[in-house]
DNA sequence: GGGTTATTTATAATTGTTATAATTAATAGA
DNA sequence: TCTATTAATTATAACAATTATAAATAACCC
């Protein structure tokens, strides 16, 4: 934990941006809650739980600016607000989600997977691949359990 | 033009819905601009010119109802606006985009590309793939001939 | 036709985000 | 250390995209 926020703190000196208290808090709650996708405003309750003097507008610039230093990636999974999302320590591309359309559930996919697709865009279209954004829609494990559970017994109706 | 009209009305009255002629005329809008990428305002403005008694808030009524019916994808490229794409006639997914971080250009690829990672996530991750969104974010054929010539030009210093 | 339902319009309300002005904190030089 | 300058934050207003509401209109069914 401190060795990240130190990195990110490094990342912020070299371009002459200083890790204040108010960032410091909410690279914090960034950290522990790396496994969910939080708005704007879920981190500012977050980040108010310990330091309540903080306001929202320092909460929105402050996740703007990791945005750009590419400390976290802002994403967008359909309804209608942004979610802020941690590079993982040493990652070199942004990862992928799986989304489940029954039980709304977003599960993370770290490997890459894309190595040989985006040679592909690269020599067919021309295209120079800098970053990507993948997203799947779909049933999880979990859920298709229940709908092989449900149709096994014989009390399907209601 | 007409004929995939002509699809689209009977995909809504299999779901007993109607095409009115705001309907149709909001279809029309999106099949004349396929190639774009249309925010609900912008198709909000192009139906004006031809049925200028439409209401804004019909539009986004039929917008969403294109997109629960799968007619149109709703996108977001992370400025504040969803965009609604057209299913490419005959589609079986979503098609993927290009978005050129230079000039902002967003290129179309029509190609699947993804069924060899599809699998992937299916065997390894256990999750049932339905769709999917995928943006390459990099730099565009053209901007990359202009940062060539830039470069190879001696009055590079403004 | 008369009653019912679906759809649209006009407009108000809501929500996520950004801009502004005043205040505070950090920084660097005298 | 005092002072001037700049960076950052707070509180709040403004904005823009979207959604909700109520009244009007159109389509449908008996
Ligand atoms: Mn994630
Ligand atoms: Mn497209
Ligand atoms: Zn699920
Ligand atoms: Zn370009």
């Amino acid at each position: 934990m401190e060795h990240r926020i130190e990195k990110i703190k490094k990342q912020l000196h070299s371009q002459s941006y200083k890790l204040t208290p108010q960032r410091e808090a909410t690279v914090r709650v960034l950290l522990e809650n790396e496994e969910d996708h939080l708005s704007a405003e879920d981190v500012y309750l977050l980040v108010k739980e310990k330091a309540p003097e903080i306001g929202l507008a320092t909460v929105y610039r402050t996740l703007e600016l990791l945005s750009e230093l590419k400390v976290v990636d802002k994403i967008n999974f359909g309804d209608g607000v942004s979610r802020f999302d941690l590079r993982k320590e040493g990652a070199t591309h942004f990862h992928h989600h799986l989304v489940c359309i029954e039980c709304g559930s977003v599960a993370e996919i770290e490997e890459d997977l894309l190595g040989e697709v985006e040679s592909q865009v690269e020599n067919q279209w021309g295209f120079e691949v800098k970053d990507h954004r993948l997203t799947f829609h779909g049933i999880c494990k979990s859920c298709q359990k229940q709908t092989v559970a449900a149709t096994t017994t014989t009390h399907m109706e209601q």
